[in-house]
DNA sequence: ACCTGAACACCGTTCAAGT
DNA sequence: ACCTGAACACCGTTCAAGT
């Protein structure tokens, strides 16, 4: 009957899922898993250290995919990009394809639960060895010959675009769903497809931007 | 004597400077100001408005730039940006600068002021009427002849992308003066110099992708 | 090994009552 | 008009002591 790290990790996903971000407190989740706080200790040295693992959870998706593999078909959710100077060469729409695609796996991976982004941004920021969902776009961006430096600022930039709209988007569902006024700074209805339009827009912008550092 | 909304302000913004986002609370705030807690929900009714005059301050460098103006000789960091199609041409120069140097006051803005990021991330999540960054980016895009959507969908992901920069920066920077361990994912001394560096290149990848979409 | 009980040092917010 | 005093309902974390 004794708790383990996994009943833990499972129950914090579960409630950040249903009572999000801010309600995921040790208390709380001690309560739903029917034991004292203090309990919690046992199994993780603090919140931070949960949340690393709640991270990870909600990081899977894109840690498992490898560079090679585009695992979308659409990348922009608006089209196929205007690519222009080479429309019949491979490596160039291999890369774009790659790092388009995964960008979207981690979007993905972020809106796939209440508040993901915001926990991941939280997470990220202390820069933690085991959490790095930046290394397939860069792996993609070396095998189409960018060099290491540049690779890793273009990788970081896709990450703090991609987090930063994902943030964005789950706060501001979140306000609304609290009811809270000052909201809708214009009267655009802001839906998710929408949203998706958007990200897919300055996606493809900066991958346009790539394409001319790359042969 | 009595303490008026301003002094609050001023305070909160001299708290946050000196101790953090973390410990910028009601509580502390009105110790330093020799008043009860309660004292402060006469000037301001919670404090998330009290964060949006805050966010307010540190983004008045942004909010009272024009677009037209472009205050920097380099927005780049990184020397002057390989335009490559029009060289001599002057609308396409003046886009740039105005978005580039918007780009960079943001950026700079931001990094006034200790965890002013995230501070400015929390109080934009909320969308705000009185707080919207991208105006003048909007502005030089319009003016430069992109359309409403194209224009609102480039300046909120370059807000993403710069408030996402500046948050990682600044998050990492504190948690490395809290002698927090896993820090250093690579074994690269990260500093203020490195991070401008990798701001400039995704700022002008990104600059390069829109001036495809512009004549 | 795993958890309780109880404490420590905090939070944001409200509101009658004072001046 | 502006503030106090005191409460309410919370936090994360620690740690002796229990089983």
């Amino acid at each position: 009957m004794a708790l383990n790290r996994q009943d833990v990790l499972t129950q914090a996903v579960a409630t950040l899922d249903r009572y999000g971000f801010a309600d995921l407190s040790m208390r709380r989740l001690a309560a739903s898993l029917g034991v004292q706080p203090g309990a919690l200790y046992w199994h993780f040295a603090n919140k931070q250290t949960l949340l690393l693992a709640v991270a990870e959870v909600i990081l899977e998706p894109v840690l498992r995919s490898d560079a090679s593999a585009a695992d979308r078909s659409d990348p922009a959710g608006e089209g196929p990009a205007p690519s222009g100077q080479s429309t019949g060469e491979d490596p160039a729409a291999t890369w774009r394809a790659a790092v388009g695609g995964w960008a979207q796996t981690l979007r993905s991976a972020l809106l796939a639960h209440r508040d993901g982004a915001e926990v991941v941004a939280s997470v990220l920021a202390l820069r933690p060895r085991s959490l790095d969902p930046a290394c397939p776009c860069v792996a993609a961006l070396r095998a189409a010959g960018m060099g290491e430096t540049e690779a890793r600022a273009a990788a970081a930039a896709l990450v703090h675009y991609t987090v930063g709209h994902a943030v964005d988007a789950q706060t501001h569902a979140q306000a609304v769903a609290l009811g809270v006024r000052e909201v809708h700074r214009d009267g655009a209805t802001d839906d998710e497809a929408a949203a998706a339009q958007r990200f897919g827009f300055g996606l493809e912008v900066f991958l346009d931007g790539l394409a001319r550092r790359l042969p």
